[in-house]
DNA sequence: TCAACCCAGTTTGTATACAATTTTCACTTG
DNA sequence: CAAGTGAAAATTGTATACAAACTGGGTTGA
């Protein structure tokens, strides 16, 4: 696997998890080697890779798409999710150092400022932070792979929760109670808060449903390409 | 991906979980295509879709080996793995219909012959079902199906464990309370219950340390390889 | 009118050829 | 005689060529 599987996995992860490619959109070989200037060769290794991670789906003979998965398969993930969410809490409460610690807090602090200037984006960024100190921080690289890589998952689906500004204000008053129950290394405590915020089953979580996209409805028809068209010369 | 891709990953994956491809044996591309009569295309297809699910390591420019986690590796999956069992009981417990229930009920009658034939390899096979239908009782496709893989992908390993009569006697009494917990509904025990009987905190998680192959303490040279030597012609 | 079928175009799956890098091993050298 | 050196051999990464299967549209027949 050499540097141009690498770029491709990098773009093509990017893209999908910030929904430039939303669910549903076809990936076809050609069109994309063509257009980062690399052979299918490399595009079909890095297909796989996406599709060993359940971001894409491979169809045998019939090509991939960005992975739609409707709502049944979404909450089970999310139930899974939350569970290892909660474990990396709990396991993080008894691991953390105190340095460790330190930087949980200043993750926590640095998100305050975004969300006093109610910059979605920015805190957003700065949620990414708080959680990935917390999976660093159970000491089990395993499971924070694991964890990140479900997370990476189902980035494009949560990452419409946040847009929502009172979600964004409940989410830091939540990490407020999970930091604190970390530092007391109370994991019991930090497992169940943890669950509580991924789930969201502190009040907009059917909020999040009704506002999941279409695609997630698994709209067959209207899929677009991955790749630009290129108008066709005139006759 | 097409069958030629399918027959090789059926192939690999059975005999890297077998232990007949053991931890750290080099798996190079032109022996394993002759091998399987096919080029190297689907072979490196193969390996990379092995490579996602942990069962080889692809190492850039340096060929793929069976994958070989050292001690610490092991721990933190086994870790993990009795979280994802827990969960999958205490889901059972809650979700199983009547029907799946008695599935269950005789998944385990079935291995008490085994039990007392003292028949080990028997009896794994029969444990295999009987955690299998707990996983797919928990009604939660992605959780079974990862559950399942890391599961397959510590097969080598637990695989050693049962080698022993008296662990076998104690595994399928802890069966017995496990079905007993599910049956009757009870999530939480049926998640403590799980989680002790994968970690083998019942006594013998020292012995399976301590009979770890020689290969999971990151043995370096040594290595055989997957592909029949074929000794050269005299000169 | 509509359904089934057939054929051309497109796309995926596999094989092979070539390029780039690592590994091996004989040979030099201190 | 041990260690370093360098070129050949072997192996991986990528590109291209070919085979097989799917797609879509138009024709044909009832």
């Amino acid at each position: 696997m050499g540097k141009q599987v690498l770029k491709l996995l990098e773009a093509l992860e990017q893209e999908v998890v910030t929904g430039r490619l939303p669910p549903g959109t076809r990936l076809d070989e050609a069109g994309l080697a063509q257009r980062f200037g690399v052979s299918r060769t490399p595009v079909r290794e890095a297909l796989n890779r996406l599709a060993a991670t359940g971001l894409v789906e491979l169809r045998p003979r019939r090509g991939a798409v960005v992975a739609a998965p409707d709502l049944k398969q979404l909450l089970e993930m999310f139930e899974v999710m939350a569970e290892l969410e909660g474990l990396c809490g709990r396991l993080a409460a008894r691991r953390m150092s105190a340095a460790e610690q330190n930087t949980l807090q200043g993750a926590h602090e640095a998100s305050h400022a975004h969300v006093k200037a109610a910059d979605s984006e920015a805190y957003y960024q700065a949620n990414v932070i708080f959680h990935e100190v917390i999976y660093s921080g159970c000491h089990n690289r395993y499971l924070s792979d694991q964890t990140q890589a479900l997370r990476n998952r189902l980035a494009a689906y949560r990452r419409l929760q946040l847009r929502k500004l009172d979600r964004i204000a409940d989410s830091f008053h939540e990490h407020e109670q999970i930091l604190e129950a970390i530092v007391a290394g109370d994991g019991n405590t930090a497992d169940h808060l943890l669950q509580n915020h991924v789930t969201v089953q502190s009040g907009s979580f059917t909020d999040f449903v009704s506002s999941l996209p279409v695609s997630a409805a698994r709209r067959d028809p209207g899929i677009t390409s991955a790749t630009k068209k290129t108008t066709p010369g005139a006759p």
